[in-house]
DNA sequence: AATGAATGAGCTTTCATTCAT
DNA sequence: TATGAATGAAAGCTCATTCAT
């Protein structure tokens, strides 16, 4: 839950599946730097992501960067899966350590956690979405999706008698997709001088109120 | 689904400002192409969209391109606003003449018209998102967004005792995010073998919910 | 018959067919340049035969050759085809006006023909010789081949009666491919203090025994 | 067909001269390897001739590669040697085995020769012949070549009565050149449909009448 | 002796943009 | 106004070769 090894075998799809597993301890670090340059680039200079660009911020040379990966899209689809992979772990830590005991403190500590990992690189996970768009969904990050959304749930089933709604796997979908539309990814600015503490409540009125009606 | 003029007011930002307000018909017509051959292009060959290539299927010559835009962006903003205006206007339009007499009601008539919209080109919308993310946030597209939620809430407006939230222009920004998300940007993939109906009937339940909520 | 021009239409396979074919002189005047430029770096730095270099050399910027070629492959191949074109009218040329009253004179008269032509620059055609075994055989050149073959053919016919062999497309095939080897691309190296003449009549005697010969 | 050790005595120019000898039997198995797998890939995919994947195919790291060959040239020249030994060897041990009784059997024997040896890969002699074009002629291979002429010009010696040429090493020299273009690098392409018997045939009346021929 | 990760110069190719016609 | 040939910076990627282990 904790791993961030975006190179275990299996998911991503033709074209940009890593080259190949590092496996001597030098070669690890090769692509772990890789990565974090990566994700330094992407934040301090959206339109200077080019492969040598990378290379060079990571203190390695072009050529190493392609021992690993087989193009850009490859190395900017691992940064994206451990991302979400970290992300998905934080959260649902979050929650199970702040022990809640109605689905509204769940659902609250669940953003409480969303949003304090929006914080620390706000500009990072901008950067990260309009990659996604511009890479062919990639079985991997689905996955990465689905077993997020299904830690979520397993949390949310502890208090299963508060939640009215028929179609539980639909029920998650909805949570999953307004919940993260609305702390990462809103295309309607946010109102101005909106508060988080309010922002906070709204969105656990929304997610609250769906899940408890009945229809 | 009525007026399409791109060109017209303000707020585009230095760089990707139309050049020059076309007066005449022909020069309408010639951005009309343009656009059009864009939005063809981005949806049958995503990774040619290239000046040459959009000028070639308008059937003008480049050097035309750049009579009307100042550069590449710019005629992708011009292509995103044109749009938006056309689907805000589309599910308001649709909304109105829906004559609903509950909340409920409009909602369902909005997401109806919504996924009847996405249903036209889901290739082309999903394109522009992504162009959305890669274009840096223009004036001009946030006034759109703005203008649309405005529209929404207007029409809400009528159903006014039905809504308890306290704060009526953060509940619009959180139902305009969450119901876009749901119908246009999942980033979690749908559940499969879930009817259109079930879906529909779900994010209505999750929006009047919320409205209908006090707290 | 002199004319060399290498971008008429037709049999250049897939992946090395010219671009466009250029309307203007200007544009004519840029391929022509691109391939006295590929031509010259050929010779004089073998290795260094990159697109940048030619174009530089060719004083046109790399985008112009990419205007008329699609690959680098493509320029060689029609670089080929205008030599082979040029040598084979230049050998058909010099036979006819030689008015030759015999095979041998006839024959003589082309090795003489060809040792000339090749002296010209002896370098651009060994180099040549050696891209034509990295390129796939492209019809457009076994056509020109087929073509100097036919027209060889033609010039001898008219001292058939000397000629006895059976089979006269295949002799004409053995009798070029005997004739190009030993003028073009001996394999065997000839011997050290061989006079030019001396070997100008084994090449004769060679051929001529051959197509006098009844088996 | 016998000996294939393509490191021992000389000639090799500067840059490609074998490394080192290798004494011990593992190491001349390191060698073959290298240059089996170097054959195999010049056939299989002639894009793909690179040091790390004739290593790879050869079951070595590329380090050892470069212990035994100075560059990758060396190592196509060393191959390039140790075909030509094979042909030369093959040819002239089928001549003799074939105890021919007249110089036009002993070239048909040659010549069958020939054809067999090229049946067996002709893949591989054509990828062979490019790169020998590519490689700057050096000395052992010449040197080769001069061997294998001088092996068929013996046996051709025993038939001394039937040739009339005046001078006997420019005559070998043509007849060397001519045989060689015809079976194994015939520009100009063979007439379809037709038979290897009759082809065989006009190659043995090409040089048998030349040899026959006192001028 | 063998390994294979690392190197990096240098290649081919693209494409937004300009400007002479 | 419209054209489209020309530009050229810059990108992605390869691969022969080295050298620390």
């Amino acid at each position: 839950m904790t791993d961030d090894n975006s190179h275990s075998s299996s998911g991503v799809p033709q074209g940009i599946r890593p080259r190949k597993v590092p496996h001597q301890e030098r070669a690890q670090s090769t692509v772990d730097a890789l990565l974090d340059a990566l994700a330094r680039i992407l934040v301090e200079e959206p339109g200077g992501v080019t492969t040598n660009a990378v290379a060079e911020r990571a203190g390695v040379s072009v050529g190493s960067l392609y021992q690993y990966f087989p193009n850009k899209d490859a190395m900017v689809a691992a940064l994206l899966r451990r991302q979400a992979r970290s992300e998905a772990s934080f959260v649902l830590e979050h929650m199970a350590s702040a022990r809640p005991s109605s689905l509204r403190e769940a659902l609250g500590a669940a953003l409480d956690a969303a949003f304090a990992f929006r914080a620390r690189n706000p500009a990072l996970q901008q950067a990260l979405l309009a990659e996604l768009d511009r890479i062919p969904q990639f079985p991997a990050l689905i996955e990465e999706a689905r077993e997020a959304a299904l830690g979520l749930g397993q949390l949310l089933s502890a208090f299963q008698s508060e939640i009215a709604r028929p179609d539980p796997a639909l029920a998650l979908h909805v949570v999953c997709n307004a919940a993260f539309s609305l702390t990462h990814r809103g295309l309607f600015p946010r109102p101005e001088g909106c508060a988080d503490a309010a922002y906070r409540r709204e969105i656990v009125a929304l997610l609250a109120c769906y899940l408890e009606s009945v229809e």
